[in-house]
DNA sequence: CGGTTTCAGTGAACGGTGTTTACAAGAGTT
DNA sequence: AACTCTTGTAAACACCGTTCACTGAAACCG
């Protein structure tokens, strides 16, 4: 049984229509018709109500941020989950393959959470949405840790960070990283890689490619072959 | 002396006010900010005024994307130009270098630009500057024609689509290419590197790396390197 | 020159928006 | 039963895109 009061359970109840109703909107007409009036109307209240629940049409709209990243997330898992075969490589194939088709299938969503010159946003969620994908799956790849390149020492400040901030989020599943299967090498991969991951899909998503590509995805599974390459996972 | 005559020189002068308030609102205040309104505001009239000008709110703002492509065209041309190094590697990586500058300078125009899933926009303005810039380049460089890999055979209809837009765009500047110096595996690196260029510069804009990056400019340079590597340029 | 047409600009209006305010009415508490 | 807290309302304000009837001056023409 819920502990909550009833008032508690319905105000959650609302709150809970509230964004669905904003999600809808977004995802039917873009950003510009998730209106506060449209929001209460699909309620059947009106629009003052929703400052009972929200400070501003702004805070609604980044809760609408937190929400997409929170679901773009579970999206990902998902397909994780399903890849059932135990090779590392095919499993950050599927998750980046689930980016593209949840980028490609919610193209609203994918606007306002990642290209938006605003500040915080949801980065937040996404960031540890990606780090909680990212780690582990690199933490996994023990075997492969061949590469070693070296990279400019200006960029040993920022990666060592980024090394660091990784170990933490994989330390969170109970798992410890050695600095021989994380190195600088690695890491710097592995931001190489979040480029061209996010640069094709926003391309492919804006439409902003140079000229038309009949079917993206071809183009898109070699992309990842090299990726996949230069990160020192093996072909497969 | 103008040919026009009194009214369609005052016509052009009003019209040529509007664009420039609507770019300050922009630039100042984002996109919502860019109100027929607060346009008409600037230039001491009303709103229905504007609409002896453009048809729509909307008419309003591709014909500001429009603007704000050419704008950044000849800003690009004009950092190519400043370039005196006759090496076509440091014209390439000039482009490159002031493309992340100008978004980086112009965030609210970048976003509009290239982060709107929306049609057209300035789709076919900012897809000549684009084939203006990389065909030359690429045309001059006939010496480094050593990048012949394979590329899947999936690719190759695209690519070949993309080879002859390539084609044409270099013949208007009165140059023909021969097949050995743009070949395919060169166009696929062409296109890989535009998914790379417009990723690092839409994540910095955007603030979407996955950690803080204290100064993103020796990252970018490091990528640049190994585009132009990729691509077949000698180093330099 | 006088008459006519063309056209940039106005003011009022309509329906839409975010937001604030004062107020009503029910739920929960004592 | 009396009181408070919460959730909603209606009205209002200023702003938005857009339409329409209208004005006044510039341009054109006989």
């Amino acid at each position: 049984m819920t502990e909550a009061t009833r008032r508690e359970r319905l105000r959650a109840e609302t709150e809970r229509e509230i964004r669905q109703a904003a999600r809808a909107l977004l995802v039917e007409s873009g950003r510009d018709a998730v209106t506060l009036r449209a929001i209460a109307r699909k309620l059947g209240i009106t629009a003052p109500a929703l400052y009972r629940y929200y400070d501003s049409h702004d805070a609604l709209l980044r809760q609408l941020c937190d929400d997409i990243c929170a679901d773009m997330a579970a999206a990902l898992y998902a397909d994780l989950a399903a890849d059932t075969s135990g090779q590392v490589g095919c499993k950050v194939r599927a998750v980046c393959h689930a980016f593209r088709r949840w980028a490609l299938a919610h193209p609203q969503e994918f606007a306002l959470v990642f290209a938006s010159p605003r500040d915080p946003l949801g980065a937040d969620q996404f960031g540890s949405v990606f780090l909680q994908l990212a780690g582990p799956l690199i933490a996994s790849n023990e075997d492969a840790n061949h590469v070693h390149e070296e990279v400019p020492a200006v960029l040993h400040e920022d990666l060592v960070r980024f090394q660091q901030v990784l170990r933490d989020a994989v330390a969170e599943h109970g798992v410890t990283l050695a600095d021989e299967v994380l190195n600088l090498g690695k890491i710097y991969h592995v931001v190489q890689s979040w480029v061209r991951l996010y640069g094709h899909v926003a391309l492919e998503v804006f439409g902003r490619f140079p000229f038309a590509v009949s079917n993206p995805e071809p183009m898109f599974d070699s992309m990842l072959d090299q990726m996949l390459s230069d990160i020192g996972f093996d072909e497969g």
